[in-house]
DNA sequence: TTATGTTTTGCATTCGAAGTCATTATTAAG
DNA sequence: CTTAATAATGACTTCGAATGCAAAACATAA
């Protein structure tokens, strides 16, 4: 028949000739049972084809193995590689990823009920703009979160990040150094927090150097979006000499609209610097000086926190910061006299 | 309390005072429950911040709302994109994607017994390698499987495929319309379905044009592995005029290595053509020829062929094939005549 | 008003494995 | 060979919502 019905533990337990308990007890760790009868089910349980149903366990058990990961599609575009990593970090711990797409405000509601719903042990959030009433309502419902690239006032959640500061001093050091006075500033959009961080420690670590009102356009993270800012920026008034970048991509679209409709040699005529250490930053055509974040570090962190806290809810909420990797490519140079 | 326990139909329906039933059938659609009642159960539950609990709904009507996607950490990398388009058309139907790398054979098995205890409604399999063993267990098991650029022969899997012969065939007319003689085909990794298909369509396509015996160079679908197998057919005794590579991120890494270690001009000395249509084929650095997989389309198609699948498994397993769309870049030119 | 049809409702059962507890089998010690 | 200690086992209950069924409530027609 097409809808043969599922091999249940009763059936596998009336097979072997012992009670369903004996057969529950052959799947979990560190129950007893004598090693006869443990291979008397094992045999019968593979001869009929049966494996536990994972559903019925999670009912009875109240864990499910599975850890809600909720990106924003742009989040999903700035790390592919992020979720890959989480993904095996949490499948070695024997947990399993239930994806969740948030890009706009108005679906934050059905998707924090559909996560509270399915029981999830835990919640990673990939810089997906979140509110603190949300991540306060996941502490209400005593589900373990962990945000990445995000922090949050008060203790409500743990968070891993990227030390945006230091990365951005660093390249407004070298900018700095090499003698650059016209800066642009080519933020991310408003409503991402990562983007909005980013922005706040280029303006502070600029200031620092005493620059102050340095002219800021906003980007979307793409690269459409470097180029076409890059572009209206160059036909204002104050032509920069220094393009502090939000992003990779969008730097790389500063480079391309530059070279191609400016004319300018990198990094002769113009520096530029990113953020994030994408693959593409190694490439021959930019070999972009930025700032990587350590992912395999942070995703490791993520889920190790994140583990814990599942595992003794009442630990306290903590913070761990990572300072990126300065990448030295060939982007960044002496301002020119003439400038 | 710290461990508050959550509350349960039970708890809405005493406050209401109305039976567990009455509660159950508010929350499923088409139950008859009057006005009144519903109004009741619904201002309670809210009061009492009841949600139901879907692992229980799963248990009793075997359905869970969730569909495996299985991708190796490459089709991740080389597929953000279609993982998102994916998982935003699976929650349109209001189906949640649970996700599993596949990386090594070696998993295999384990992924299986995952995938089939945690009682998925269907799958969807990227670019993984799969095995039609695997694929037959499926089907065994009663779980529609949607297969994503990869064909199986018999009728045991359904799969959504772009067109990769027609899509090279037309690049390698491109090349051969402009007079290109010496060619190098550079393969994907061969244990990836998608590498050998594309080879294949590569050489067939080439034989169809008087072609044969090309020389043929494998790499692992990298930036690097485009340089390095570039590099390495250079110094070989047959230098190419045209390069076609199995994805578009090979062919950018011999673009790079060509202008840079060999001071060629693309595409006046050398041709490069790619596949797939990423972002970075637009880029002003490269404007790579190419051809760009429908992806909007081939992901709701797989949506919906599997929710079809999963509404009545009984139909016929059935093939949906694209034909990409040519991306005419700035990468191909007629040959030097000196060459 | 009564007879009939139609909604609503609650009771009891179900899904499938895991855990509690009391009972029985086994081993070790005296 | 008995007694105490330990290991293994099965009967029964539990998790939380959905559903078949019969009873109750309501609406409609005669």
């Amino acid at each position: 028949m097409n809808s043969k019905k599922r091999v249940t533990s009763y059936d596998v337990a009336k097979a072997a000739g012992v009670s369903q308990s004996a057969v529950s007890r052959v799947y979990v760790e560190g129950r007893s049972v004598s090693k006869k009868t443990k291979e008397m089910v094992l045999a019968t349980a593979k001869e009929l084809g049966y494996k536990p149903n994972a559903i019925a366990r999670m009912l009875i058990t109240k864990r499910t193995g599975m850890v809600a990961v909720i990106l924003s599609s742009r989040a999903n575009l700035i790390y592919p590689e992020v979720l890959s990593l989480l993904n095996k970090r949490l499948s070695e711990k024997n947990e399993r990823v239930l994806l969740f797409n948030l890009d706009d405000a108005a679906g934050l509601d059905d998707i924090l009920e559909q996560i509270w719903t399915f029981q999830v042990d835990g919640v990673i959030a990939l810089a997906a703009h979140f509110d603190n009433d949300s991540i306060e309502k996941f502490k209400v419902h005593n589900i373990p979160v962990v945000l990445y690239n995000r922090r949050v006032s008060g203790h409500s959640a743990s968070s891993v990040c990227c030390n945006h500061e230091q990365g951005i001093s660093q390249l407004v050091d070298i900018l700095d150094d090499f003698g650059h006075k016209q800066f642009l500033v080519l933020a991310g959009p408003s409503e991402s927090d990562v983007a909005r961080e980013r922005l706040e420690c280029a303006i502070k670590a600029l200031s620092s150097k005493g620059y102050n009102d340095v002219p800021i356009k906003y980007g979307d993270f793409s690269y459409d979006s470097g180029r076409l800012t890059f572009a209206a920026a160059m036909h204002s008034n104050n032509v920069p000499t220094a393009v502090i970048c939000s992003n990779d991509t969008m730097a790389i679209g500063v480079i391309d609209e530059a070279r191609k409709n400016f004319g300018l040699r990198i990094p002769e005529d113009l520096s530029v610097v990113g953020f994030d250490g994408v693959n593409a930053v190694f490439w021959h055509s930019y070999q972009l000086t930025t700032v990587k974040q350590p992912l395999e570090q942070m995703t490791k962190a993520a889920v190790d926190i994140l583990l814990e806290q599942i595992e003794s809810p009442e630990n306290p909420a903590q913070l761990r910061l990572w300072s990126g990797s300065l990448i030295e490519g060939n982007t960044v140079g002496p301002v020119r006299n003439d400038q």
